[in-house]
RNA sequence: GGCGAGAUAGCUCAGUUGGCUAGAGCACACGGUUCAUACCCGUGGUGUCGAGGGUUCGAAUCCCCCUCUCGCUACCA
């Protein structure tokens, strides 16, 4: 095989908060079947994947379970890298962004960026807006006012590092003008575009004081640098970048990468963030970023005390690798997300894997036994009927690799299981059960056996990239070698009189629905009930017993306090506010008045279950319009570290108007 | 609210620059076949191509408007 050169493909790097459950260990299949491939068409792959082990929340679980951030990171990368390997994926580098070489690497980046002026720090004096929380640069004001809220801001307790995305701004929108592919699917370049390079970049924090767990800024170690500067450098880290320009060979060779494969939410930051912390350190950009959509469970939420959050090793376990593999790789539109459920699981593998292949593989293999002693010969006898089989058998490799050039690796297998329906119908064609009872068409009944040989195999050393373990299972079957890409355009290469095995396995047994929907059913309740009463507190993540730290607000006076008039207010009509999607507008009774509240709560809460609930209000608030909407005072809720809302209510009954001091 | 995408057979979706009786896979029904994992092959759709209007000899395909869904984003007192 021709050597095509270097291909460089990376996944998103697993965040080691929890085992990933199937929709996020579909990435890593994907890229597999890629890197496979690629290294079949004979590019020479690099494959690197791996875990990204800091940040608050990984320092919040590892305290809950009373162990320390490294043990707790230890584990889960462990567990990850399990279900790498079990879905058969060729991986050439796990990089982990707490191993050591990452981490010196990542604080000497920081440096040379701080060095070159691209990382200052927080000149945030004067510029803090505290009812907003947030800070604004100079330029971002407004008549020297916040510009959200237009109130005064005041100097910033926190300092923090930023960098400039600004000055690279141009740039960037100039480089994915100019290379239309940068961004795939093209839809998402027009988000990135319209929402935050048109508008104008604002600067990034890129470093953190509120916690531990990160990679210490190292001249100033109050700080840790920010999580996702320390992820995405994996990608030049892992292959021996270093600050100093003493790159490894590996860096020379692979950088810039040639695909980044990572899921459509993280598609900000690798198509924004990523590539102008590149330009800031004088690398190329990598050449495509695709953000895949996702698999969803379609049977209902996944949620871990209902304890039917499905696993890849769960499906491995009922369904085997291949099977698991064909169905995500199948089931994966280029662009919208998919669905998996137990039904659609068992619809696929049966009438693909088991039917169409599997069968094929088998009433092939039992006919060659059955009339020659599994002697598979090449007698020459040809038919007209013949010529389209070996048509589609020896096109096929063109109309797959069209396929995988776009990474539309769903319709690759749709090509590839399109040669074994024609193989079904060549059998249908030739009938060769009618042949083997004329004794002169014995040669004939050789040469159809020795065309279908040829055909699965064509197909299986396609399918190789895709279903690794199958496709080795039917060569050794037939026994013979899976092909080249370079010799799938040739038909008749199969060795004459080689003789299959004489016991051909089954290759995916059919499955019946309710069986497997009854296994699952029952592994689920089993879950359930081992894990709701042990971890139903933690369940939602961080509820239960769990703690979340936030940013401290400066110390306030009794008589701040003392401002503000919070009372309890009974909800007695809610309804939706049209135009947005947040937004909800309560009729909130407090002792003998009614003001009008709107609060962004609508994901969480419907108009409906609002109305009689009784609330906690702060009713001095100055009226703001939301929305074209008058609203008189707040709602009050709790907030987690996911943005999930809970409305404080009283413990016990109390009068709508009620003080709460 | 801003930007964008989409609405085609029961399900998942294809439908190039507008053109003959609108397609594929799955599911379903019937027929054929028996080598094979009750499998394979063939046949079968009166689908308002989301609603309405327009341009055209002719529109699923272009224009206008409406409804709904989705994505990103903003707001979210």
């Amino acid at each position: 095989m021709e050597n095509k050169g270097k291909y460089y493909i990376t996944t998103a790097i697993a965040y080691t908060s929890g085992k990933p459950h199937i929709g996020n260990s579909y990435e890593i299949v994907l890229a597999d079947s890629i890197a496979r491939f690629k290294r079949k068409e004979g590019y020479d792959v690099f494959f690197q994947t791996g875990t990204d082990e800091h940040g608050q929340k990984i320092e919040l679980k590892a305290a809950e379970a009373g162990i320390t951030p490294k043990e707790f990171v230890d584990d889960v990368a462990g567990t990850i890298k399990g279900l790498w390997d079990l879905m058969d994926t060729s991986y050439d580098k796990f990089i982990r962004t707490t191993d050591d070489y990452h981490e010196k690497q990542v604080q000497k980046i920081f440096k040379k960026l701080y060095d070159k002026g691209d990382i200052y720090k927080g000149a945030y004096e004067g510029l803090y807006c505290t009812p907003c929380e947030s800070f604004w640069t100079e330029s971002q004001l407004k008549d020297g006012k916040c510009p959200d809220c237009g109130r005064d801001v005041k100097p910033a307790k926190e300092e923090a590092y930023f960098f400039k995305m600004s000055k690279y701004a141009d740039r960037l929108i100039e480089h994915i003008n100019t290379h239309p592919e940068f961004i795939q699917p093209v839809s998402r370049k027009n988000e990135m575009m319209n929402n935050f390079l048109f508008p104008g970049l604002q600067d990034l924090c890129v470093s953190r004081t509120s916690f531990k767990w990160g990679i210490p800024v190292d001249f100033d170690d109050r700080h840790v640098v920010y999580v996702w500067l320390d992820a995405l450098t994996n990608y030049i880290t892992g292959i021996g970048y270093d600050a100093d320009g003493n790159h490894d060979d590996m860096y020379g060779k692979n950088w810039p990468a040639d695909l980044h494969l990572i899921g459509k939410d993280i598609i900000r930051f690798h198509t924004i963030y990523w590539p102008i912390f590149l330009m800031a350190l004088d690398e190329p950009l990598p050449k495509q970023v695709f953000g895949h959509p996702w698999l969803l469970q379609g049977d209902g939420k996944m949620s871990k005390s209902k304890g039917n959050v499905i696993y890849a090793d769960d499906l491995v376990e009922f369904f085997g690798v291949d099977a698991v593999r064909y169905f995500v790789l199948h089931e994966m539109p280029f662009e919208n997300d998919g669905t998996i459920s137990w039904e659609l699981l068992v619809e696929r593998i049966n009438s693909d894997l088991a039917n169409t292949l599997g069968n094929l593989v088998n009433r092939t293999i039992s006919m060659s036994n059955k009339y020659f002693g599994g002697v598979v010969s090449n007698k020459g006898v040809t038919e007209a009927v013949d010529e389209d089989l070996k048509a589609v058998a020896t096109g096929t490799l063109d109309k797959v690799l069209a396929k995988m050039e776009t990474l539309h690796v769903a319709d690759a297998l749709t090509e590839i299981f399109a040669l074994f329906k024609r193989c079904n119908k060549y059998i249908d064609e030739t009938e060769p059960w009618v042949l083997a009872k004329d004794e002169a068409k014995a040669d004939r009944l050789a040469t159809v056996l020795y065309n279908l040989t040829e055909g699965i195999i064509i197909g299986a050393s396609l399918l190789e990239s895709f279903l690794p373990t199958t496709a080795k299972k039917i060569a050794e079957q037939l026994n013979t070698e899976l092909r080249d890409f370079d010799q799938l355009k040739e038909f008749g290469l199969y060795p004459s009189d080689n003789k299959v095995t004489e016991t051909p396995e089954i290759l995916f047994a059919r499955l019946k629905e309710d069986e497997v929907i009854e296994k699952a059913t029952a592994m689920f309740a089993e879950r359930a009930a081992t894990v709701a009463p042990a971890e139903e507190a933690a369940e939602a993540e961080n509820f239960g017993n769990s703690v979340i730290d936030i940013e401290p607000k400066e110390e306030i006076l009794y008589d701040d306090f003392g401002k503000m008039q919070f009372q309890v207010g009974e909800i007695i009509a809610c309804e939706e506010v049209k135009k947005s999607k947040k937004l909800l507008c309560s009729q909130v009774r407090i002792g003998s008045s009614v003001k009008q509240i709107v609060s962004g709560i609508k994901q969480h809460y419907s108009a409906e279950e609002m109305v009689g609930k009784k609330v906690m209000v702060l009713v001095n608030l100055k009226p703001a319009t939301l929305a074209g909407i008058v609203s008189e005072g707040m709602i009050l809720c709790a907030e987690d570290a996911e943005g999930n809302l809970a409305l404080m209510v009283p413990e016990k009954e109390m009068p709508a108007g009620a003080e709460i001091c």
